[in-house]
DNA sequence: GACCGTGCTGAGCGGTCGCACAGCGTCGAT
DNA sequence: ATCGACGCTGTGCGACCGCTCAGCACGGTC
């Protein structure tokens, strides 16, 4: 038995405007501090809308979650797309803001369930796309996948900027720029230098 | 101008209950689960007596936050100082429960700021006293540093294998195996085979 | 001019939250 | 016998929460 309730349009203004609201507030004060009344306050609009466009803030937080990964997984398509797949997979992933957001998400996941499958399914999107580029890519540089499967090397490099991402946001710094360092040689063993002129928009 | 309600005894029975309450409950249902009126149910006590042993939330928070970092801290000596260090530290920073607990205290962080502080304080101090073993090892061990610096085997270590819990949280699991075996891989080729019989209790 | 879809809002319900405060009983020291 | 320290609790305040509902304003259609 769904409620009744009148929803307003998916497509209205103000919709998109408390989107845009949600996403500030999750980066600048974390997952709890989102409520209907403090969304609508950094939206500059009124409480009851944020009821009056999502049925619930488990139905606000997967609007943004979609509406965030579907342009993610267009951008992350781009990357791999490049001449330099793995450089690009790499610069993709160290991106600041993109993978902050992604955190607090996965903090709400911890504790709504919708939100948690959904997350994994986008996960798990992205890491299939990751590797079938990736696997074919190990075979035309000839990597000894022994060594380095695809699998292996797509978990390590979103991992290990991931992981430094989050100690950044607590203020720590001890190792980044070595292991940063180690990983981008693997790259450039595999790819060769970065070509700077292919980076994207 | 600290306020100036009596406060229950540190080493008072109850006051321990309600820390291992917590625990439990960042553990069962994350942190936005605990409130005072929960932590107390959880712990079969009214919930008064939350704020009779803490002055805040906050201030539980921090008890936890402490008594788990220092025996963590004890438990990471122990391991670093065991004849493989790599494969020690490997091991501890690969155990699910404490890492699970650690996740649902960084997530505090990000919105109530003693504890972002107090979590870097015991961040870093882990990092220290891994970097600290790590550096001699390296040097014993003769390797590269060129390629492997302590700190980047410190931070890729310990990275890959949190990212690896994270991701199970979520119920991901492609390439985890691949990751965990590299690493495994290299840790081999620096400290030969893993003793098992070194493991500790 | 009637009707309807749509954006929006005032008012409010039932609930949980952190936290405070005054006061109870017990027990060991004086 | 008195007293203070200590563990504990009944009561309650003010704030914020998600969510609902009835209804207003307005523009387009018939």
């Amino acid at each position: 038995m769904a409620s009744s309730r009148r929803l307003g349009a998916p497509d209205a203004k103000n919709r998109a405007v408390l989107l845009d609201a949600t996403e500030r507030l999750l980066l600048e004060e974390g997952y709890a501090a989102v409520s209907s009344r403090r969304v609508a306050a950094a939206a500059g609009l009124k409480p009851q809308l944020v009821h009056y466009y999502f049925r619930s803030m488990d139905e606000l937080f997967m609007a943004v979650l979609q509406r965030r990964s579907e342009e993610a997984l267009r951008y992350q398509a781009e990357a791999l797309a490049s001449p330099q797949p793995l450089w690009a997979l790499w610069e993709f992933s160290t991106e600041l803001e993109p993978s902050s957001l992604t955190m607090e998400l996965v903090g709400l996941a911890s504790q709504r369930k919708t939100i948690r499958a959904e997350i994994a399914r986008y996960a798990d999107q992205f890491r299939r796309d990751q590797l079938e580029v990736v696997s074919d890519l190990v075979r035309r540089y000839e990597v000894d996948t022994d060594e380095f499967s695809a699998g292996a090397l797509v978990v390590i490099m979103t991992g290990v900027s991931r992981i430094i991402m989050m100690e950044k946001a607590l203020g720590m710094s001890t190792g980044h720029d070595d292991a940063l360092a180690l990983v981008e040689r693997h790259i450039e063993r595999l790819e060769g230098p970065r070509d700077v002129s292919l980076r994207p928009s």
